[in-house]
RNA sequence: GCUCGAGUGGUGGAAUUGGUAGACACGCCGGACUUAAAAUCCUGUGACCAUCUGGUCGUGCGGGUUCAAGUCCCGCCUCGAGUACCA
């Protein structure tokens, strides 16, 4: 019998799906064990090879644990809300919910048209879950089509994985976002109390707001919550108490700089920015104030930082999350701004100096220089160098520091403004990318040093970011290299307080070997000390105090897009309402453009149908929106939908339903504990699943999440676990992030020319017509050889037969030229440096001597119909005669580079054609012998030959005879109820025939030689699995299968075991195999084999002898033999004295068991 | 700039605690089978020298520790990833 992968492996996925042989229970007797994978986008790209990588792994993993006796979570489902799906929707008016079901379920065609769920190639439907991939038409025909959407899910069904999809899950699907919904609403009615330092619910504030107000609150609240008694709460209308409740709460309403993405019309968050630009399109970012539903996970800052001390995520990853939370420890000081201006003679009050502060100053927006002595107006610093408080010097804000305005002096007005408006105009990324042209402006003002009383001039500069710390820096030039460079440009003083430092050159920023000078009580003390005790004399003062500062921002959680989750919120008088739980999910709602309104509304500002009722306690249409004069209510412009019209505030109870949607992040943050209890429409989860699956053991995705989901998720959980839900506050103990397979991309090398105009009478449009048609139409591409030859030569000119070829082209088309514009003489160049442009091909019109298909090529890319090339060998191929034979030499060879793998780069490799021509159980192996599963590697078809006939030799060890009949001699007791205790014991008619066919075959012992084989393997697998070097196993099982083919092995002793082991990476031939030997019940379950270390015990080892460390023969020696006597046999051997050669050795290690060495 | 990771044959990669460097595969060379090709099987394959036995060199570079270094230590170079005026 021949191995035919195909029919076995949709047998076995049939076989899987029918009987739910990988259905998870949620209570059993069994140990646990959670194995998750980041579930995908379901693009319309579909898979790549890439994709699996991971999937497969996991699998393996998963599958490894269900042998070893564990009850293992294995669950998919899909990140169906998002961004792709929703510009489709703009470009097509395909609802995404549709899009998006094709995109899973597969077919559709690049109009846009539903073809129907599977479609065969004849027109006809089959509601088959696996359809035949030769049906889809690929480019491999010559034509490229590209319009049939496979479908996700029958994509990852074809490789094998043992998936649980009774519980699948959608993030767009209502039944699942209810509940994103309701942990939204958890976090509005939640606040973080600094004390106990956890969420705790926002109505226990209420009580402590009406008896002492908020001064013994110690909560993580608004930057700008004010201070209020107990009478002014309980003076505040119900509006305002609201509005104090906001700032409390876990998700808020804010204004907030945001990143403004106009391209895409929305607000992204900062992890969604990428140098400056959108991470999807690579669009331009703008900061711009908008109202925008915040997350609070600063106030879980250090939970987060802590947390990942206890669980085993990548050092990298963990480093990144670290970096990104941000934590410095430091003091904030306080600067007074003085209300005069040091003069030459000394410090001067007014009135001279009141001169200088202009009461009518418009930056002052009104305010008098009396108001703001009355204000007794401070900066706020942060600093992590308090020690160094005696170098500053200077101040500088940022330019968008909201104090800039009150103390910038008449005199400097101009200069300050001017500034403030160029820096305002430099766009994020224009200023990341100039960091080192310093610039600035002073403002006149001066503040006075908390301790020397000194004054200190007060600039602003764009060196000071206005997001991080308080926006303001003490300037420390003779510490900080920043300020030292400023202060050099600007002339500033640079006092040196560092004992024995040179600051001539540069500052001086080593903390461990600094030492305080010329800094009053500070001299002498070391870093440590000296922050110890500047921070203590700043506290006495009553103007600093030690404080940790979080680069960590509040997440922006509010997206201006459609397909995305709909809030639970409406609003009435402006304030946000929570729809209470009973009434979720809040669906999303019908609209007729997926666009922003013509008022610059979000998409959902379309829907007409958006208004909550709050007497039916459902969605109703606007039109129900009316104030007390029957006028309807529009909606609003501008972030918050508005709910009163001329004064009148809605009359009957119909207010208007928020229009932003959640991020892509919400849904993403709690899948992993409802795949628990998926189906639950009561809870969110049941308790007691929780506490049964308890949190994820086997994480396994990208490392791209790093700061995204892999942040917020942990934020969310903590926040569950604080309100009790959760029994863990880190969900997932292990993660693996799997390297990236990367593409092999093929360019095209077209020559860049021009023609030189020597002589003419034309005008310059009439050549210039004719020479941009000719441009356009006729392109030159070399073979990659051509190329190397004109790089190795300095220039075309020494390489003859192209020198030929391109004078061929260059007369060809002189003879055009010449056809239109008579009489002109021209002269035909290449470009002499940086010669030609790389143009993608796709590889599949790449053979595996990368020899391209010309006629392909062209058909795929019709405007390149004219195109000339120039082979390997220097000939002309003009693509009128039949194009060179493949392979022999005169091909067009392409220049191929290892890019990502990505459609627009035409390198992908569709798992489809992989799977089809070598099977799934192939593509699993090699996807895993490719290399160690964290680092990324470059896809390679052409390997896959080597698993692909390892499959089919470890096929054969199976098989014997002339008919490759299923041949397997044991075993010498037949399975019995004990043996496969865990399995069904009773045994199909069918499996009983191979039984008695069995025991008519002869009954021997496996050998030693195949024990050995077989539990070093054992051992290797076991312990490689463990470790997650997945590849170097694939490489055991080569040798075990190359060795018991060369033992003649067909021992079922050795044979049942192996098919177990294999099947972690090889499902479907393991259960092929594992059916032959008799078995009825799914190999999934069975107990892996256990090793046993007496099979491997040797009696002797084959000894490296060396001299001085080098080895120069091996010689076998009993091992019970102890230093001495192996010394001793060693020194007997005839090659030992050879190598010595008479000498004497100076010293001869023996490691017994390992090595010998001689030295001397 | 900073942080982290990595440099091993023609290629992907092995070498888990310092102990025979290059496992296992791909590719390539040669051979068998075949009219031929494909498939399959066998042999060889780090470089250099040598007819062979064998020898010299060899894990990015330079040094060091050690009987012994791909592995440990010091200094450098290159590449990759992340991050970027974080006070």
């Amino acid at each position: 019998m021949k191995y035919d992968f195909s029919n076995i492996e949709k047998k076995w996925q049939q076989f899987w799906a029918g009987t739910g042989t990988f259905k998870a229970e949620n209570n059993s007797e069994k140990q646990k064990f959670y194995v998750l994978d980041m579930f995908p986008y379901p693009s319309g790209a579909g898979l790549h090879v890439g994709h699996p990588l991971g999937y497969i792994a996991s699998d393996i993993y998963a599958r490894y644990k269900r042998h070893m006796g564990f009850n293992v979570l294995h669950p998919m489902g899909y990140d169906s809300f998002g961004l792709p799906a929703e510009q489709y929707a703009i470009q097509t008016g395909q609802h995404p919910k549709n899009t998006t079901e094709i995109n899973i379920e597969g077919c559709l065609d690049r109009e846009g048209n539903i073809l129907s769920k599977y479609v065969n190639e004849d027109g006809s439907i089959e509601n088959e879950a696996l359809v035949d991939t030769s049906r889809i038409v690929t480019i491999k025909d010559g034509n490229y089509h590209d319009n049939i959407i496979k479908g996700y899910r029958r994509q990852l069904d074809q490789l094998g994985f043992s998936f649980d999809w009774s519980r699948e899950i959608r993030t767009s699907d209502p039944k699942y976002y209810k509940w994103t919904q309701w942990i939204f609403i958890q976090l509005f009615n939640s606040w973080y109390n600094s004390d106990s330092d956890k969420a705790e619910p926002i109505e226990d504030l209420v009580p402590i707001f009406e008896k002492d107000g908020n001064a013994n609150v110690n909560a993580v609240c608004d930057d700008d919550t004010p201070n209020f008694s107990a009478e002014e709460w309980g003076a505040f209308s119900s509006k305002e108490k609201q509005e104090k409740l906001l700032k409390y709460r876990l998700t808020y309403l804010a204004d907030a700089d945001v990143n403004w993405c106009p391209a895409l019309g929305t607000v992204l968050a900062n992890d969604e920015i990428v140098n400056g630009v959108s991470e999807r399109g690579g669009h331009p970012v703008v900061r711009k104030k908008m109202t925008q539903w915040m997350m609070r996970i600063t106030a879980y800052a250090q939970r987060l930082l802590d947390g990942l001390e206890k669980i085993d995520w990548p050092q990298p990853l963990k480093d990144s999350q670290r970096n990104w939370i941000g934590r410095s420890e430091g003091a904030s000081v306080s600067f007074r701004v003085l209300p005069w201006v040091p003069s030459a003679g000394g410090k001067t009050r007014s009135p001279q100096g009141m001169g200088s502060f202009p009461d009518e100053s418009p930056l002052n927006y009104g305010e008098s220089f009396e108001t703001r002595l009355k204000a007794d107006l401070a900066i706020e610093v942060f600093t992590t160098r308090p020690d160094t408080i005696f170098g500053v010097s200077f101040m500088t804000l940022a330019p968008e520091h909201e104090q800039v305005s009150k103390i910038t002096t008449t005199e400097h007005k101009a200069e300050v403004e001017t500034y403030i408006e160029a820096t305002a105009k430099r766009s994020e990324r224009d200023r990341m990318a100039d960091v080192k042209t310093i610039t600035g402006a002073f403002t006149g003002a001066y503040a006075e040093h908390p301790f020397t009383k000194e004054p200190i001039p007060i600039w602003i500069g764009d060196y000071v970011l206005a997001g991080y710390g308080t926006g303001a820096v003490m300037s420390v030039p003779c510490g900080d290299q920043r300020d030292y460079d400023f202060a050099k440009h600007f002339g500033i003083d640079i006092p040196n307080i560092f004992e024995g430092i040179d600051i001539s050159e540069e500052a001086f920023a080593d903390k461990e070997k600094t030492v305080i000078a010329n800094s009053d009580f500070l001299n002498g003390l070391p870093y440590k000390k000296a922050v110890k005790k500047a921070i203590a004399e700043l506290e006495t003062l009553g103007q600093g105090e030690g404080r940790i500062n979080y680069r960590l921002r509040d997440a922006v959680f509010s997206r201006q897009r459609y397909w995305g989750e709909p809030f639970p919120v409406y609003y009435v008088d402006g304030m946000p309402q929570m729809i209470a739980d009973e009434h979720l999910p809040i669906k999303l709602p019908e609209v007729e453009k997926y666009l922003p309104t013509e008022t610059g509304e979000p998409p959902l500002g379309n829907a007409t149908e958006w208004s909550w009722d709050t007497n039916r306690n459902e969605v109703v249409s606007n039109e129900n929106r009316v104030v007390s004069n029957g006028n309807v209510i529009p909606n609003g412009s501008g972030e918050r939908s508005r709910s009163t019209v001329e004064g009148q505030t809605v009359s009957n109870g119909v207010y208007p339903l928020e229009l932003n949607t959640m991020p892509g992040w919400a849904g993403s943050s709690q899948y992993f504990n409802r795949y628990m209890d998926p189906h639950n429409d009561d809870e969110i989860f049941s308790q007691e699943a929780i506490n049964y699956w308890q949190d994820v053991d086997l994480y396994i995705g990208g490392s791209e999440h790093a700061t995204g989901h892999l942040l917020y998720s942990r934020f969310w959980q903590k926040f569950m676990f604080d309100k009790g839900l959760v029994p863990v506050d880190e969900y997932a103990k292990k993660l693996i992030n799997q390297g990236m397979i990367t593409g092999t991309s093929a360019f095209l090398l077209r020559l860049k020319y021009e023609f030189y105009i020597l002589d003419s009478t034309y005008s310059n449009k009439e050549v210039e017509a004719v020479f941009s048609e000719i441009v356009s139409t006729k392109q030159i591409f070399v073979s990659f050889g051509i190329k190397n030859a004109l790089e190795e030569s300095e220039g075309p000119k020494e390489f003859q037969k192209l020198r030929e070829s391109l004078d061929g082209f260059a007369t060809g088309m002189k003879g055009i030229i010449l056809e239109k514009l008579p009489n002109m003489d021209v002269r035909f160049e290449l470009e002499s440096e940086d010669f030609y442009n790389p143009i993608h091909a796709d590889i599949s019109l790449i053979n595996s001597s990368n020899e391209l298909d010309i006629q392909a090529f062209k058909n795929w890319r019709p405007e390149y119909q004219d195109a000339i090339f120039i082979l390997e060998d220097g000939e002309i191929y003009h693509g009128n005669s039949l194009p060179p034979a493949e392979g022999r030499g005169g091909g067009f060879i392409v220049s191929r580079e290892v890019e990502k793998m990505s459609k627009s780069k035409y390198n992908v490799v569709n798992p489809d054609d992989i799977v089809k021509e070598y099977g799934a159980d192939s593509l699993r192996m090699y996807e895993m012998f490719l290399g160690p599963l964290e680092q990324s590697k470059p896809w390679n078809t052409a390997g896959i030959t080597g698993v692909h006939s390892f499959l089919k030799k470890l096929w054969k060890l199976y098989h014997s005879g002339l008919n490759n009949e299923f041949k397997v001699t044991g075993p010498t007791t037949l399975p019995t109820e004990e043996s496969e205790k865990g399995n069904s014991p009773s045994m199909t008619s069918e499996a009983h025939k191979k039984e008695q066919g069995r025991e008519q075959t002869e009954i021997n012992e496996p050998s030693a030689e195949s024990l050995k084989t077989l539990h070093k393997t054992i051992k290797k697998v076991e312990e490689d699995i463990e470790n997650f070097s997945f590849n170097t196993s694939v490489s055991t099982f080569m040798i075990c299968v190359n060795e018991l083919t060369a033992q003649k092995c067909s021992s079922w002793e050795i044979l049942e075991p192996l098919a177990i082991l294999v099947s972690p990476y090889a499902p479907h031939i393991a259960e092929e195999l594992w059916e032959k030997l008799g078995h009825s019940e799914s190999i999934a379950t069975a107990p892996f084999p256990k090793f046993e270390e007496k099979y491997l015990v040797e009696s002797s080892k084959e000894y490296p002898i060396s001299f001085n460390g080098k080895t120069r023969f091996t010689m076998e020696l009993p091992l019970e033999l102890d230093k001495r006597q192996i010394e001793e046999a060693v020194m007997a051997h005839e090659k030992t004295q050879q190598q010595l050669d008479g000498r004497t050795p100076k010293k001869v290690i023996v490691v017994p068991g390992k090595i010998v060495n001689i030295v001397g």
